[in-house]
DNA sequence: GGTCCAATTTGCAGAACTTGCTGATCTGCA
DNA sequence: TGCAGATCAGCAAGTTCTGCAAATTGGACC
């Protein structure tokens, strides 16, 4: 994602308007690694701005999405995630305390995609499931508490 | 996913009961490839038993996939798929007509994740955007109407 | 700096998907 | 057959996200 006042710059190139919400929202999302959700970002938006509405939050991240200055990240499970990193990779979900992190991926040229005519592949997401180095630490010093700091993961329902 | 017999067996012998819903959401799993929603499931199941009630597909859903007899898919956006293929596989999306189909993938041992000591991957779910073969013969005869039969895909809010 | 119009914000309603709750019913097993 | 406990249907509610309309505001133009 570029710099706020490059976002400023393209929205108004686009013929959006550049408010101080959309500012704040650019602020808040630059250079964060926690991919956020949007109820996320509304919260942290409404603690220097109370009153920002959720609405807008929603309706300035799908113009980001939209301007490939963000993307999108669907998890399988729970509200959908945002990442100013836009980038060629992919994700991974820490199991012991819900944490997602950017994962470069090689060789993925090399995957043999089986789908025998069945299917042409275009694009791939990957998600992959395991554990962030803070829990990994954790683990190793104390295996009765593997979650020191971070809220438990609320939901999980795929395989 | 193994044959409706079976899995009455199986819900037996976990003390669970095998009721005529039940039976009936085994018989519609079997065999299906379309990945379908708990709604989708409880829309056939109610033409064969006017009543049931979608809680009663959620729960009986819910029961499987813990058995592991049953995959939930999550594609990042809209409603759980639930497969009854439980390989390790992955799954392909047309973006043409939404259909969703199983991908088998070689070569995934020898993806590099990078995480560098931050993330430790035990497992991965892909999914494949791309065009299947129906609608890529579809877009070859005719390019006027990518979608001969199939609805059109409602919701895919990422990228 | 002032004017004007389209874009934006906001709050609320509602859709889509899923889970919780509860009395009545039904199943498995002895 | 009878009992304990599981299951069912239906409804309510929770979560995530989108649609809508009125009031407001950004920013181009003068």
């Amino acid at each position: 994602m570029q710099s706020p006042s490059q976002l400023a710059a393209a929205f108004r190139a686009r013929g959006l308007k550049v408010t101080p919400q959309r500012q704040l929202l650019f602020a808040l999302l630059e250079s964060d690694t926690t991919h956020p959700t949007a109820e996320g970002l509304y919260a942290r938006a409404s603690t220097q701005m109370p009153g920002i509405s959720l609405r807008t939050v929603y309706t300035t991240l799908t113009d980001l999405v939209a301007m490939g200055e963000l993307q999108a990240v669907g998890l399988g499970s729970g509200a959908t995630r945002f990442d100013p990193n836009v980038d060629d990779h992919h994700h991974g979900v820490c199991d012991s305390c819900g944490a997602v992190v950017d994962v470069y991926v090689q060789g993925s040229e090399a995957l043999i995609v089986d789908g025998d005519g069945q299917f042409a592949p275009e694009s791939a997401s990957m998600v992959f499931h395991g554990t962030c180095a803070a829990c990994a630490d954790a683990l190793a010093t104390s295996s009765s508490d593997p979650n020191p700091t971070q809220p438990p993961i609320k939901e999980h329902h795929h395989g």
